[in-house]
DNA sequence: TATATTTTTAAGTATTTGCTTAAATAAGTA
DNA sequence: TACTTATTTAAGCAAATACTTAAAAATATA
């Protein structure tokens, strides 16, 4: 992080514009990780698949096809990302993979879900 | 929506296949409405602009553009997105113009600015 | 009026995203 | 063993993203 303020407007204050500077760098860690959440969950497909984990405990990536009317591999890789950024997990029985929520550290999708759920009108 | 299963899991479901479908099919609107706000959010600069307005009320691009060490046309696009997406308004002020939280409807936003503020450590 | 300042807009570009189709794995069955 | 099924992986590609630089627009000031 960078000390100097280059704004050269006159009402700047650069006190103001200091304090955020290091208030974001202290949180940093934390914009990463909640950046990651959200633009897994800010892909309609992901945060149906997601709301789908969360509602019918496990689901096999041939049956989130079938419900989204989506292609296998499409829905693979989805689902890819979704397993990488850790959210979810996978059980094997026979030829079927069946994926979970990983459920900690899930408050804010929680959170989502719930919004999800509050019909706005 | 279509209500043929295609899916030929012998363990297939097919009530709970065509059950899914159909909740997601009444919540769409519900999706799309979250979806914007997470791809909105789901991006580092834009999280952290948004998470500015609501710790400093008010802050031009200029401003943003310092503390987040970025060039100002940069800012003023993803400032651009926020707005177009209805989740900030702006403020003449001579050349400058403010920019804050639209503040109604924003539960979710909340709930991620918690989220950001409470470390996982 | 001319000039400086703040912001937006436009054009260009490299990277990422999200699908498609085809091939490769992995497991079950005849 | 051969064949089917479930899933992943890889390659290809069109569209979206996020920046850059340059130009335009809007306002303030000398």
């Amino acid at each position: 992080m960078k000390l100097e303020i280059t704004c050269t407007r006159a009402q700047a204050d650069h006190k103001q514009l200091l304090n955020c500077k290091a208030t974001l760098d202290k949180m940093d860690d934390n914009f990463k990780e909640i950046t990651k959440l959200l633009s897994i969950a800010g892909n309609e497909v992901r945060l149906k698949i997601l709301f789908l984990l969360n509602m019918e405990n496990e689901l096999c990536p041939c049956d989130i096809a079938d419900i989204l009317e989506m292609s296998v591999p499409a829905i693979s890789q989805h689902i890819r990302k979704i397993k990488d950024a850790g959210f979810i997990k996978s059980r094997r029985e026979g030829q079927t993979l069946y994926y979970s929520l990983v459920g900690e550290k899930t408050t804010l999708l929680n959170n989502i879900f719930t919004s999800l759920r509050t019909s706005k009108k």
